[in-house]
DNA sequence: TTTATATTGTGAATAATATCACATAATAAA
DNA sequence: TTTATTATGTGATATTATTCACAATATAAA
């Protein structure tokens, strides 16, 4: 139930695909554990708290395993985020098979500037007075906002009032709202420095 | 010492930068701990485990407390990275402002195919045969993954090969090298999921 | 000056997360 | 069959991170 422990389960999810792919059918804690880079205890740790069982001494039939990581996860239909910003960032992700291939899809998206181009005839751009209605017309949950930082508090306001469920940001200031929506902040910078500090506190060991 | 702690202090760093911006000389731990959304005694904590110290009943003098957060972040000179792979997410990075504004500059980038435009003529574009050469020659300490998921281990390797000593890496692939080595992965597939599966849940409470 | 007040700094307590240790059961081998 | 072996599943334990509680003390007010 906790952030981390959904995080690896997106991991087992891809290890799983993979070892599908390669013609697998079973599959060990241990299996998981060493493609993940962590123990097999808490692979099954894991498992535990979302109910999931396998068979003492004969690990996991994957395709049962997938699928009901894939029901945890809310993988049965597309999940379908809209994008604020079609700047660089907003482009780059647009133009990303990634994301097709794993069941998300970006549905459309807004811009301050709706001429911009998106590079793909089968996403369309609307302008923000577009956006509330869009949202609410269309049940979308989770947005992408790519603006400029002083943009964003505005952006995610109108999120809110569309009802949006779930934000990833990629502004580097801290969006301000509910307790109970989900902002995941990607922040490039603090990452680089924090790489950074890393390497100069090794130094001086 | 621990990466929490100093993702915090790269937050502080900016509320401060934009504070003194701002014309304020002064700032108690609550100030700060409002701005990050955390406890009061978690920023003292903090501040108390890289021995910054304030004055009893007088808060922090801005000047001060963020000089010796920069010190402890590195960032008394620019801080320099390769980026390997321009293609989507390596350009948006290419065209970032927000890297320089924090002292980060990308030094130069490669590609397996070195006629990719940068726009950018500042940075120069160099084959991956002078990748390992150019970063021991000029002293390059970090680097950004940024080609497709089947090429960054290789990738990755020759960095290694060159002496690299941290890696922020946007393939979703686990990296495999020496423990000492410091890699960060950007998933964002990863974090879109997370958040579909955070609004699942709420949506059963 | 003296007293009240506000804020830091930190050891102790608590909470969150990961690991260990081992009972349990399924399968394979004897 | 019976026994040995190999994984799972989970309560107990250890580790890590955060918050609490409060002593210390600088400043402001009386
Ligand atoms: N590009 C990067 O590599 C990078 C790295 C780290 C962080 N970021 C952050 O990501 C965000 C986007 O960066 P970018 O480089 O793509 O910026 P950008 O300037 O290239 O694009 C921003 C886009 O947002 C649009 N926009 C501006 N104001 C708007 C508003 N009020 N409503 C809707 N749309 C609006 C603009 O028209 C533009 O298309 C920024 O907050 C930036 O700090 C970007
Ligand atoms: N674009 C996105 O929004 C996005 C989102 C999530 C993850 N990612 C990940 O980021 C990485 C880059 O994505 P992208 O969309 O920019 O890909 P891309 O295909 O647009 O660009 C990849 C670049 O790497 C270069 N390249 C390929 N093989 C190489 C090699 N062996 N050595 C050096 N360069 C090589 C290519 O010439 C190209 O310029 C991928 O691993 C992708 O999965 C991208």
């Amino acid at each position: 139930m906790n952030r981390r422990s959904i995080i690896r389960l997106s991991k087992y999810k891809n290890t799983l695909q993979r070892l599908k792919a390669m013609g697998f059918v079973k599959v060990f804690s241990d299996n998981l554990a060493d493609a993940l880079g962590i123990r097999s205890t808490q692979v099954r740790k894991d498992f535990s708290q979302f109910k999931i069982t396998g068979n003492k001494r004969g690990g996991y039939i994957i395709d049962e395993l997938l699928e009901k990581i894939l029901r945890i996860l809310g993988k049965t239909s597309i999940q379908r985020v809209v994008l604020v910003g079609i700047g660089n960032i907003g482009r780059a992700l647009l133009h990303y098979k990634g994301f097709e291939n794993e069941g998300i899809e970006i549905d459309s998206a807004f811009d301050i500037n709706p001429d911009k181009q998106t590079g793909r005839d089968d996403i369309s751009v609307y302008p923000m007075e577009q956006l509330v209605g869009y949202i609410q017309k269309e049940k979308i949950e989770v947005a992408v906002i790519a603006v400029p930082d002083i943009a964003a508090q505005r952006v995610f306001d109108l999120l809110l009032q569309a009802g949006i469920k779930g934000v990833l940001n990629f502004a580097p200031i801290r969006l301000r709202g509910p307790e109970q929506i989900p902002v995941t902040n990607v922040n490039l910078v603090l990452e680089i420095e924090n790489l950074f500090c890393f390497v100069n506190a090794k130094k001086e060991e």
